[in-house]
DNA sequence: TACAAACTAGACTCAATAGTCTAGTTTACT
DNA sequence: AGTAAACTAGACTATTGAGTCTAGTTTGTA
């Protein structure tokens, strides 16, 4: 068979990865529009035509780029000490969420897969499943477990999964979000954070 | 004076307004870079000089729409009839923020303000006063109100009111956000929501 | 070593679009 | 009625950027 094959040579993984890792930062920075295939080009240190030779359109590429982001969107495993009281597992997972949720990349990509959510649906649904989604589902285990040690009441564990989480992202989001000039100081965030655990412990409590 | 100023035409204020509608939907609908000013000046039944003479620059005319949208944004005034219990007040208005939140014009706005929020801070930042911010206030002063009344104990009516807000968001809004293939039915979000104010009421309880 | 495919540099096409300009028309005010 | 500015239609400029093409270079494999 492979004499039917000579004279080959593979395309280069490493010229694959300079190019998506390229684009990956061009389109989190500056969106979709913006980012020139050219730009891509010089920043992979590649030329154009090695862009166009590994993806095929820059639809393509940007497919592409969103996608490894989205695999790679392993959330700190929610690997809690549960033998903890529910106060302080909550508080520590409150505090890892907003850390990922605040971070640079998270907020980028958030914001290109909201924005392009009807160019891109099929993007902007990996998005979904593979962030929000994975993370709800995972809160809901530990909820779950709240229940089942009757620790707290809770009946519907999805349900206090997307209380709880949508509590605690709260206007230190919101703010990022759009880059409002006032931010929320991690004081405040600390304070407010235990507001919401004291009325979500005190309201599925026993 | 005004022998000066012979021979003066104003600028008609109707062609102001239909250029403004035009471009707030096409800008809207299809965000600001796919939106072309020979799309505007069409679709306002304007030429392009009128469009160029009314707003110095794409820009200008950006900021101009994002902004009257905005100040348009009248949050169905919570006027909620205070006398009822605090779970049917809460409810209703659950419902009413769902409602205006979840609608095509606010999850347009949303959209483009957060995907513009670095190229347009001001326009962005305006837009987190006259909508996030201000319903806050306003559901924080209703926070406020159960806690003179002894309804509920609500140390911080601010904290509250965000709590509140963003649990009812919820999945159905992030679905929306992502266009998902998947969406919540009424009878889902009314069960949440259920869910939601009974844990949020015996969270703030007496 | 020879070949074919991966690669490079950069010129090229083609389309879209922001903004300007021109020439002529309408309209409000004096 | 006369005038100057608002308006229209549309040609025009200049830029940007996706995608192609060409000509030549490198490189892995048979």
């Amino acid at each position: 068979m492979t004499s039917f094959m000579a004279n080959v040579r593979s395309k280069s993984e490493s010229k694959r990865k300079q190019i998506l890792v390229a684009a990956t930062l061009l389109f989190t920075e500056q969106g979709y529009s913006s980012t020139s295939m050219d730009l891509i080009a010089k920043n992979a240190g590649v030329s154009k035509q090695t862009v166009y030779s590994h993806f095929g359109s820059k639809d393509e590429l940007f497919a592409a780029s969103i996608k490894q982001k989205c695999d790679s969107y392993q959330m700190t495993e929610i690997s809690l000490d549960t033998a903890s009281e529910p106060a302080e597992i909550l508080f520590i997972l409150a505090k890892r969420f907003l850390a990922m949720l605040t971070s640079k990349e998270a907020l980028a990509i958030h914001k290109i897969c909201a924005y392009e959510s009807k160019s891109y649906p099929q993007i902007s649904e990996l998005f979904y499943q593979e962030g929000p989604e994975r993370i709800v589902n995972d809160v809901a285990k530990l909820m779950a477990e709240f229940d089942n040690k009757q620790q707290l009441i809770i009946p519907e564990a999805k349900f206090a999964a997307l209380q709880f989480l949508n509590m605690v992202k709260g206007e230190c989001w919101m703010r990022l979000e759009f880059n409002t000039k006032k931010q929320i100081s991690e004081s405040e965030i600390n304070r407010y954070l235990d507001s919401s655990i004291a009325m979500f412990i005190k309201g599925y409590s026993t």
